[in-house]
Formats: C-alpha cells, sequence, structure tokens
DNA sequence: TTTTGTTGATTGATCCGTCAATAAAAAATA
DNA sequence: TATTTTTTATTGACGGATCAATCAACAAAA
C-alpha cells in the first residue's frame, strides 16, 4: 500500500531497528535483512534508502549522537551554576534514555567499528570533544584550568569506562551507582582546592 | 620439510598472528586465511590445530590475559606496601608490554565479542575480578572496606576508559600521563581518610 | 504519465570448515 | 640394518552457507 511521504516514516523505523538489532546483538554483526525486517519492511528497501550498510550504521550512530546531545542541551540548560553543570553533564549520560543495554552495546559496538571506518571516527571524535568542552564550561569556573583540564579527562575516562563495564554486566550494576561515583570522584576533587 | 614437533610453534605463532591481525585491523573481523598467511602457513593448518576460528580467538584472549597476570605477579611481588601494591597493579596495565595499539585493539574487540561469545564473557569476568581483588588487596589496608571497594571500583572504571580512550587515538596520549591521572586520584582519595 | 514506494529474485563475493592427498620423520618389524 | 607401517605436518581444492547489493517489475498516488 504504497502511501506518499514513507521515506522520513522508513528512515526512522530502519535506524531504530539497526538500534535494536545491534542492541541484542551486542556488536554490528548484524544483517540488512534482519534490519529490514526488524523494521517490516524488505532488504531492498533499506538499501533503496540508504544506499548500502555503512551508511545505514552511520546515520544511526548519528542519530544517537544527537539525541545525547540535545538530552545534554537540555540538561544544561536547566542547570545554573558551574557545579550544577558539570553534574548535569554526568547525569545525562547515566540518564534512563542513554545508559540503557541496547545503546550501550551499539556503544562499545561503534567505538570498535570505529577503527575501521574514518568517517565513523571523526563522528565519535566530535562527540568526544564536546563532552570534554562541556565538563570544562563547568570546571573552569571552579578549578584552575589544568587541573580543570585533567578532572575533565578523568571524568570523561570513568564515563566510558563505566560504560563498558556495564555492557560486561560486570562492575557497577545500575545508573545510580555509577554516578555516586563519579560525583564522589569529583566532589573531592572540588571540594579541596590546593590543587596538585 | 615436515619437522616433529611443530605444534607448539605453530600454535604459539599463529596467536602472535591473530594478535597483530586483530591489532591492524582493529576488529575481530579477520580471516582465517589472513591470519594463517601472517603465520607463514596455510588455513586449513589453523583450522587443523585449533579446530575452528572461535578456539583460536579465545586461545588468543587466554594468551594475552596469561600474559596479563604474569606481569602483575611479578609487579605485585616487588611492591612491599599496600600503597605500593596499588600503584603496581596500575602500572601494570600501562606497562609497555600492555598498553600497545594491538593490544588495546584486541582488547576492545574482545569486549565486543564477549556480548556474543559466553566463553569469552566468562574469561573477562575472570579477569575483571582479579583486577578487582588485586586492587582491593592494597586498598582495604588502607581504607574502610566499603570505601575501599568504591576506589576500587572507580580505579577499574578509570584503566578501562583510558584503554577505550587512546583506542580512538583521542584524550590521554601516552602511558605516563594515564597513570598520572590515576595516581592523581588515588592520592587525593588516600591522603585524607576522613572517608563518608 | 510521471513520481514514489516496494519487493522477489538473483548475482557475485567472501569465507569457514572439510577432505583427500603428499611427504617427511619416527616406530615397529623383519 | 633394511623394510614396512604409523604418526605428524602440511596444503590445494572445494562444498556450502551467508550476505551485501542490484535490478526488473509492479502498484499506488500525483
Amino acid at each position: 500500500m504504497p502511501k506518499v511521504g514513507m521515506e522520513p516514516l522508513r528512515r526512522r523505523a530502519l535506524i531504530d531497528a539497526t538500534i535494536s538489532a545491534i542492541g541484542e546483538r551486542g556488536s554490528l554483526d548484524v544483517t540488512m535483512s534482519e534490519i529490514a525486517g526488524r523494521a517490516g519492511v524488505s532488504s531492498a528497501l533499506a538499501h533503496h534508502y540508504f544506499g548500502a550498510k555503512d551508511e545505514l550504521l552511520l546515520a544511526t550512530m548519528r542519530h544517537i549522537l544527537a539525541e545525547l546531545t540535545a538530552d545534554m542541551r537540555r540538561a544544561l540548560r536547566s542547570a545554573s551554576t558551574a557545579r550544577q553543570r558539570v553534574s548535569a553533564v554526568v547525569a545525562v549520560n547515566f540518564s534512563d534514555a542513554q545508559f540503557q543495554p541496547q545503546t550501550i552495546a551499539a556503544w562499545l559496538a561503534f567505538y570498535v567499528e570505529a577503527q575501521k571506518s574514518a568517517a565513523l571516527r571523526r563522528l565519535l571524535k566530535v562527540y568526544a570533544r564536546r563532552l570534554h568542552s562541556n565538563l570544562l564550561s563547568g570546571l573552569a569556573g571552579i578549578l584552575p584550568r589544568s587541573e580543570a583540564d585533567r578532572v575533565a579527562e578523568a571524568t570523561a575516562a570513568l564515563i566510558d569506562g563505566l560504560y563498558i563495564r556495564r555492557a560486561l554486566k560486570d562492575g557497577v550494576p545500575n545508573a545510580a551507582t555509577a554516578i555516586a561515583l563519579i560525583e564522589n570522584y569529583l566532589e573531592t576533587k572540588l571540594s579541596r582546592r590546593s590543587a596538585q
């Protein structure tokens, strides 16, 4: 039943299907047929709209990053102090929308794929840089620049590390614990401004 | 030129070839032919000794973990105080032997594969638990138990996070900086035993 | 009648795993 | 010691399966 204006709906359905397929299998080793099937269309249609598998994967990653970015912007808007801004950035990464098995598995899989795909690598670097600068925008108001830089780096590493450990279902079990762990770190770093 | 006693040599060569192949491609998507070729043998021989690809990959992961474990044991032996033990555990993970692009890429790839392979998952969990208990063996002598547990968890997450960021060639550029970052965290955690 | 949506069938490539065949060493036998 | 037999090492060729991508064809809207 071909109705006009299907393109954006199909694109979105295919991207959602890609996320859930990757999340379930835990890797990018999902077939176009599998994805298309989940979206309720044929694999030919997936190729019709995205051209090649690479581009569907890239579009999916872009979509995940866009959602994260939007969440981040929202969270930052409602933070008034520098300290709150730091906490907001951390909290978003462990919000219900982001810290889910599917999304986490997808992140991990994309990290690996980035080693092969230059386009994906570029995308992830943009995200990493943005995360860093978001953290820094809060920290710079509290700590001296070089120290703020180091704390931002450590916080980013903690976020990535907790994600990876969550994917393995080992270590930290839930979002609240993860946040508490990072906040605990930040608290010890921010409460005593004697640096070094 | 069939000479007897080739098996251990071939196994080793194939495992080394697997590591370098994975390291170069940045994922487990390497063919048996590619691996065998690097080891200077035919793919049929790789199958002869390892049966299936899964088992070669598993053997490779086991080998990497065994090396890390051996390094860890050595490092711990030469540490006399609890504090030194903590630093030793951290340092080993960023030693020249471990913190190399090839090995890091392999780690990351295996993390992803673990979501599919139960055997691999079990292996990684054993490693994670051992890392945790090694860290704890040092921290428990300095901090109260619950606090020590949390710091061990954070340190492990930092290690994983710095690995992942290294794989992306983003963030922390070298081993010394990574160690300094973690030591800086440990120092702030261990110097003020007022806990919370 | 042109545009948009859609798919079944097919192609071509890749790759794992197997197998029969070969050859050298080692062991057993004469 | 000379020979046969068995074990170990090794590979080229191939079967079979999977999958990405293409294409021709069809149907409904515009």
